[in-house]
DNA sequence: ACAAATTTAGACAGGCTTGTCCAATTCGTC
DNA sequence: GACGAATTGGACAAGCCTGTCTAAATTTGT
């Protein structure tokens, strides 16, 4: 409690904790709002600060945004290589293995609060900074699929998998998982925990029923549990 | 050429032409640079009229913005039914059969125009319009995926399938076969033709490798054609 | 406790946008 | 060719937003 970087309450906060909580005012209100209808103003009351405050921190409205994007698309990374971090390189049992890591992803990476802040914002300004994009592009993307892909190898050179293109199934693996959640993501709306379970179950079970070694002879696939 | 209603050119437009050319504009012009950042008058030189033209027709900016969500959600669920009547009901070959429905399906309901207007609009402003957006849900995604469900059903009843759930199955194979255009849909951008084909013909692998009846005994997967 | 740095509230100019009004012009139709 | 309807261009008020400036209050470091 040194420096009582508390969450919002009354006692003052440090020049710094001022300034993350700007930004992440400024998160929420630039996803709620779009760039163009976000307001100074209301970024400030919502972050507690004054407006001058808002200008003495980032300078003006671009670099602030700017800013939010980059804040926010270093956490994510982190948190997507935390969770790498957590893949099932020796999976005892491959398919409930799977289904972990991709809750945890989800949880983690897609359906927190930075996820979707990020999400929102590449959809909605990407056209309008495409070096910004770019950026995130490479640092996000690009390393997250290549380092999936090589997990997947490793699993298929190990026998766990019969994988053709590691960097396809990856990216397939990715798409099946989240497949039940398109719509809820497209109206930035935040899925169940159940509805997040129920998808990777189906997905991770269609991805093994395409790349699994078939070791039990017997019919490849009961009723899925999560209708 | 009764009415001369060709696309842009100089010859005068008549009342109804002038109508939908304004909703064309504004629902480029609403894609481009978010609700709040739209500019009246840049709908109307967009569109070759005058900005009193614009309100004569449509009200208001808010009105205008339901008009083009409603134009665009009409246009898009008539090509989405009218590809799904080219569905592969009777396969002579089942995966190139899907594959092209795949890429017609692409072609003409998410890649085009009218397809990619929609989705940004829907996440960029659904949050702002719940019964506008939930309108849309219901008449789209809704019938959409039942009505695809309800052909893998009849290719599972007449064995060509071997399928769980078809709702599942249905929204996975969806999800497959844009598995690799994720980002270029993140970023608004449009796919190449080649793109379309593959990311179509690798999807259409995978749901087969999961719910294609098992027929050649030999390797279930040679190395992906297109890498 | 004191000095420096930061924050605050408010006023302010400048610019942009929406929506209205109107007179002049053009269009469609008979 | 003439009439009524639609369109145009421009002016206009009202409101909102950004970004700056100031003087007073507060916080921080020492």
């Amino acid at each position: 409690m040194k420096h009582g970087v508390s969450p919002d309450t009354f006692p003052p906060r440090s020049h710094e904790a001022k300034r993350v909580s700007v930004v992440d005012a400024a998160a929420s209100v630039f996803c709620r709002e779009g760039y163009a209808g976000a307001n100074i103003d209301l970024i400030a009351a919502e972050a507690g600060v004054s407006r001058q405050t808002v200008y003495n921190h980032h300078g003006d409205k671009e670099k602030l945004f700017v800013a939010v994007v980059r804040d926010l698309t270093e956490r994510c990374n982190a948190g997507i290589f935390a969770t790498f971090a957590t893949f099932p390189d020796q999976p005892t049992n491959l398919e409930a293995d799977l289904v972990a890591f991709a809750v945890r992803m989800n949880r983690n990476c897609i359906c927190n609060r930075d996820g979707r802040f990020l999400r929102k914002l590449i959809q909605a300004e990407g056209e309008r900074y495409p070096e910004l994009f770019a950026e995130w592009r490479e640092q996000g993307p690009g390393r997250t699929w290549s380092a999936l892909a090589a997990r997947f190898a490793r699993l298929a050179f190990a026998g766990h998998l019969s994988i053709g293109d590691p960097d396809v199934a990856a990216r397939q693996f990715l798409a099946l998982v989240n497949a039940e959640l398109q719509i809820t993501f497209m109206l930035g709306g935040v899925p169940t925990e159940e509805e997040v379970l129920r998808s990777a179950t189906n997905g991770v079970r269609t991805f093994l029923g395409a790349f699994g070694r078939k070791k039990s002879p017997a019919g490849k696939q009961a009723a899925l549990v999560h209708a």
